[in-house]
DNA sequence: TTTGTATTTGGGATTATATGGTATATCATG
DNA sequence: CATGATATACCATATAATCCCAAATACAAA
């Protein structure tokens, strides 16, 4: 089963070619394509990653909304069509394209952030930025206690 | 499996014809049909398209109405009489009409955007335009969320 | 540490794609 | 039928993507 964990970083190439992490390939391999679908966060400043099966099921979803609402044509445009298929190379690099880079501030370096059944491709920096201010956060909220509490849930 | 997704904008030479992008044309490679099928879109200013097999259903389906109703009617004549084959020629270009071209505003570069099960074609700057607006949209209405309990719903 | 293996990175060679042009065929119309 | 307009087939080229091999680095086991 499909599960992107940890932190690596990558260096962009002066072709623009970056390794995805061998410990994420695997997982990304499909019947019909050997790579990632990647698109503008609308969350974060950063890209985010999934494999082709879970892309081809969320297009299915919205093919399931009426043909005539408007959050179908909205979701086709801003998901379907502002998404791109990066296929791995032989050594298992993509090609992020521009729009994607400067999206999300990267330039030399690429951060993959697994999130379990999906990752993100972060700027170094600004990940570091982010997820220092995360925990920051998680401390001053006390989540910790949210967590063991949801451990307790789960057992249930 | 059929997958249209991102965005192509090609150049439309001076004799009509524009290069359908190489990821596309694998999925609309038909047994009957090599090329798309365009008609202009209901709701937008661009050209729907899709490969000749999803328009062979559809016509199937309006068949199946009653032949006296008025739906029939209206669908035959807005879809099926008002939509164009357009075969690929042996590099995968098609020749876009004039009526499609003015009804979409496309005058010298085309943008192809992906939908998941179709595609249409639009003007590089009036796409640029509608996805910005779109994206905002989303962005206020946090419309990821549909998506992922349609997706819980599918489970059931 | 040392050795062996897997992974990442680099770069030249090759291929695919988009685009442009010329030649041939088809069509509509006077 | 002749003519011009339009469409189709074929070939040529620039650019971008991809392959392939090699080197460097990281990782793991002994």
């Amino acid at each position: 089963m499909r599960l992107f964990l940890s932190q690596y970083t990558n260096k962009i190439d002066n072709k623009g070619r970056v390794s995805v992490p061998a410990d994420y390939r695997i997982s990304l391999k499909t019947q019909f394509f050997n790579g990632i679908i990647a698109f503008r966060s609308f969350k974060f400043k950063t890209i985010e990653a999934l494999d082709y099966e879970r892309m081809q099921k969320i297009a299915d979803s919205i093919d399931d909304l009426d043909f005539f609402s408007q959050n179908k044509n909205d979701l086709s445009t801003a998901i379907l069509s502002d998404s791109y298929k990066l296929p791995f190379d032989s050594e298992g690099r993509i090609n992020l394209p521009q729009d994607l880079l400067s999206f999300a501030g990267i330039s030399r370096y690429a951060t993959f952030v697994g999130r379990g059944s999906t990752f993100q491709i972060w700027d170094p920096a600004i990940f570091k930025n982010y997820l220092h201010k995360t925990r920051k956060s998680i401390k001053s909220k006390n989540l910790s206690l949210i967590i063991k509490n949801k451990q307790k849930d789960d057992k249930k």
